[in-house]
Formats: C-alpha cells, sequence, structure tokens
RNA sequence: GGAGAGGUGUCUGAGUGGUCGAAAGAGCACGCCUGGAAAGUGUGUAUACGCCAAAAGUGUAUCGAGGGUUCGAAUCCCUCCCUCUCCGCCA
C-alpha cells in the first residue's frame, strides 16, 4: 500500500510510474487525493470540538468539586449539545477514512525506475543466461514420462486421494525432495538466514499485510468455517512475523527462511503447458525473506538473486535471470527477478523463482517499522524470494540429467540423497 | 467441549467515574559519582494522525476490539476476540 503522503505530495509521479505497470486509472489516484483533503478538513473540525469538549468537561469537574453545582449544570447542557456535532463529524471523518483505505488497497506498488514498460510476459528483459542447454539422447523423455518410468511420482494416486495439481511421491521420488529441501534449507541458513517453521494456514490480517487480501482471496484455498486461508507462500506467515513491529535499528537486517508446502487454486489453468510437475495446487518451496533499510534493499535483492543463482549453479542447471516488466510484475512489487531453468525435454524455460523488492509495500500494511538513526520510526523494506521451489526443479533435473542408465543425482545432493542414481 | 480467572506502556504491576497517556518498580538511554566497574544518584524513555515551512510546540485518539451510558470512562453496561488455570478429549 502507498503512502498517502506521498500521493499527495508526487502525483505526477506516480501516475507515471503507474503507467509502466500499465495501471492507467487516474481517477483512482485523483480520487485518492480528493477523499485525503476530505479527510484532513474533517479532522481537523471535529478535533477542534472534541478539543472545546474536553475543556469544557474539565471545566465541569472543577466546578463540581467546587460546590458550584449550577453553573457546572449550565455547562453541562452547552457541552451534551456539541456531542450530536462531534458525533456527526467523527461517523463523516470514519466514513472518508474508510473509503480513502478502500481505493488505497486498489494501488499497485510502484515499479523501480530499472522496470521495463511492457505487458506481456514477452517483454521481460533477460538479464543473463548462464550454463550450457544440455542437448539429450535421440529418445529423451519429459519428467513426468521419467517419473512413471522410474516410479518417482504417482500423479493418478493423487487425483484419486484429493484431485489434479496433488501428486504423490514415492520411494527415491520423495527422497528427493526431501534431500532438496534440506539442502536449500541448508545453502539458505550458511548464507546467514535463520529458519522458521511455521503454520500454514493464515488469518485475514496476515493475508492483507503481505498483498494477498482483498481482492486475491481467489488464488487461496480458504477454510470457511475458520476463517482461515491455506499459505500461497511461505512470504505470508514469514513476513507476518514482523507485523507491528517496531525494531531496532540494529535488528536490520532480519533474515528468515523457511519450508512449507504452498497451495494456490490456479483457477482456469489447464492444459499442456500444466502437464506434470508443471503447474501445481501444492507444492513445496523454501523461502527466504529479508526486513531491512530502505537504503540497502537493491542491494540485498542482487545478494538475494545470487544467492539463487547460486543453488541453480549448484545443481549444474542451465537458466537466465529476468527482470519483470511493468506489466508481468506482481501488485505488490517494485522490482522482481525471475529465475527459468531451461528444461531440455520440453524446449522451454520454467520458472523456478521470483525474487523480489516490495520497498515500503508490505512494511505500511503491515506497519512493519523501525527506529532510524535520528531515533524516528520509519517503515523497513521487505524483500523475499523462493530459494527454491521444488517441483521444476525436479522437472528438469530428471529431464536434464536422464541417460540410457538412468538419472544422475547432482553431487550436490548426493549427500542428502544418499543415491547418486535413479535407475 | 465444560467450569473459572484475566487482558493496562518494553516488562512486572497499581489504578472502580473528573486533576489518568496512565502510580510504582524493573529494563533501556544519557549524565553525575568512580582509577574502572558495581552500587548510588539525576534526567529521559509509547504509537498514529492532524496543525506548523520546519524544529520547538500543540490538538485528537489509543489501557484486547467494537458499541453504549455520562458534561466526563482504563474504571459502569453490552457484544466479540484472545490468553491462562482446572476438567474432558487427543497426535
Amino acid at each position: 500500500m502507498l503512502q498517502v503522503s506521498y500521493i499527495r505530495d508526487n502525483r505526477e509521479q506516480v501516475l507515471e510510474r503507474l503507467a509502466v505497470k500499465n495501471f492507467k486509472q487516474v481517477g483512482l489516484v485523483d480520487d485518492i487525493i480528493v477523499l485525503d483533503s476530505q479527510r484532513r478538513a474533517l479532522q481537523i473540525s471535529s478535533e477542534e470540538l472534541q478539543s472545546k469538549a474536553n475543556a469544557s468537561a474539565k471545566q465541569i469537574g472543577e466546578l463540581m468539586r467546587t460546590g458550584k453545582k449550577d453553573e457546572a449544570d449550565a455547562l453541562k447542557g452547552q457541552t451534551g449539545a456539541w456531542k450530536e456535532d462531534i458525533k456527526k463529524l467523527t461517523e463523516d471523518l470514519a466514513a472518508v477514512d474508510e473509503e480513502l483505505q478502500q481505493k488505497l488497497v486498489l494501488l499497485p506498488n510502484l515499479p523501480h525506475a530499472s522496470v521495463p514498460k511492457g505487458i506481456t510476459p514477452e517483454e521481460n528483459e533477460v538479464v543473463l543466461e548462464h550454463g550450457n542447454k544440455p542437448t539429450l539422447p535421440e529418445n529423451a523423455l519429459p519428467h513426468w514420462e521419467l517419473a512413471a518410468k522410474y516410479d518417482l511420482i504417482d500423479f493418478e494416486l493423487g487425483v484419486k486421494i484429493t484431485g489434479a495439481g496433488f501428486p504423490v511421491y514415492k520411494g527415491k521420488g520423495a527422497k528427493l525432495q526431501r534431500a532438496l529441501i534440506a539442502y536449500f534449507l541448508d545453502e539458505a541458513e550458511k548464507a546467514g538466514y535463520a529458519e522458521v517453521m511455521l503454520p500454514l494456514l493464515i488469518n485475514e490480517a496476515s493475508g492483507f499485510g503481505t498483498g494477498q487480501l482483498p481482492d486475491k482471496e481467489g488464488q487461496m484455498y480458504y477454510v470457511g468455517m475458520d476463517n482461515l486461508f491455506l499459505i500461497p507462500t511461505a512470504e505470508v506467515p514469514i513476513t507476518n512475523l514482523y507485523r507491528d513491529v517496531i525494531l531496532k535499528g540494529e535488528e536490520l537486517p532480519v533474515m528468515n527462511c523457511g519450508y512449507t508446502p504452498c497451495f494456490r487454486r490456479e483457477a482456469g489453468s489447464y492444459g499442456a503447458h500444466v502437464r506434470g510437475l508443471n503447474r501445481l495446487h501444492q507444492f513445496d518451496k523454501v523461502e527466504i525473506v529479508q526486513v531491512v533499510h530502505p537504503d540497502k534493499s537493491y542491494d540485498v535483492l542482487e545478494t538475494m538473486s545470487t544467492h539463487v543463482q547460486s543453488l541453480l549453479q549448484n545443481l549444474g542447471l542451465a537458466y537466465r535471470v529476468l527482470r519483470l516488466c511493468g506489466g508481468d510484475m506482481g501488485f505488490g512489487s517494485a522490482l522482481t527477478y525471475d529465475m527459468e531453468t531451461w528444461s531440455a525435454a520440453q524446449q522451454r524455460w520454467l520458472e523456478v523463482s521470483s525474487v523480489s523488492n516490495f520497498e515500503t509495500f508490505q512494511s505500511n500494511r503491515l506497519k512493519l517499522r523501525f527506529r532510524n538513526a535520528e531515533g524516528k520510526t520509519q517503515l523497513a523494506h521487505t524483500l523475499n524470494g523462493s530459494a527454491l521451489a521444488l517441483p521444476r526443479i525436479v522437472a528438469t533435473l530428471l529431464e536434464n540429467n536422464q541417460t540410457a542408465d538412468g538419472i544422475r543425482i547432482p553431487e550436490v545432493l548426493v549427500p542428502y540423497t544418499k543415491f547418486e542414481w535413479i535407475s
């Protein structure tokens, strides 16, 4: 959520930045500015009246104590009359403020200056490509066939138990999941992230804090009986750890990592591109989150990007890094890098990580602040990234490492899997 | 799920209608004291929004949340949420 004071003082800039995100509701921004000035006008008049009433009440108390009951009664009448006005003004104020808030949450975050203009994923900027795309043997198989061939993943069983998009991992397939999770967590810990294990259900306040609510509830599974949502990413519970918190300056940066399953409804996405592990309703992911000083957030974004890339390099996967264009970016992000690995059997790039700087977009909603050098509270910047999401990593590992004799496990994973080959 | 108790500032904890944004203590910060430290001692120590060019200052709100009574509510009433204890159930 943007800060009203910023919108008020930087209308042109806000509109210009929003245009990069392909957001063109100029009217909304102007509505916000009008509502804000209405809000302040109402606040001034209601507070003036309240101030008078408070003084009067104090005076009545004084008169009562000194036994001047008549004078007190006279004052009571007058003060009582103000009460109606105060009530009216306060209600108006609340109504205007409510409307302001409702409009405010509709504005996406402003993109960073380096974000390319564009609407479709094709307009994302390729920042770098790393590693050679492997050439596969003649009869190479896509991962879903490999998974069946070696009995690693059973998609049909998952359908029986839950539905499409909920795979059952078996044998070495299951162990590979566990190995990847442990490996990613260990690497994150080495990089300075403190591990947390989290609730998988979140309440509305948490969903609001990180930007999933309002409006994006359709992407989450909802447990109506208790008004809770299944997490779409560990970002939500981890970042919300710091909701309503004022950190000491020296506590920054806060670095956390966590493994959770993630649940996404992904309504309406079916077809060849979502086959196998390409898109699931439940998947595993290790997330990294940082809460940092605003001056540091873009350096930290690079650090996080580097961390993710090092994982991909260690796994021996060819990948590329994209700087997302305005239209393809998330609602709350100011700058996002997507990491994609090359799926050799499918001959296409698969997104395996997304690393974003939210600047103060989330912290404003979360009321996540720190005490700055002047001793004042200031909104911190939040960042998060997948490090990494498992399914597409598994997909590319299976496909790219397939040989006539079986599938080779990357060296770094062997201590975790305790086996070198799937055959 | 049943019964009871309770939610006050960073913490402990006082406060049952007016002088309460809130006693006291602890903690923390800065100073004094000290060769240095401890002890002692002094001062300070919530947040948000508004007014002001800004600092200073100042107004309003906030004692779990929302509503009500009253000239005036941390204090009285109602609703909700949460925590704790005991019992029950249970991985």
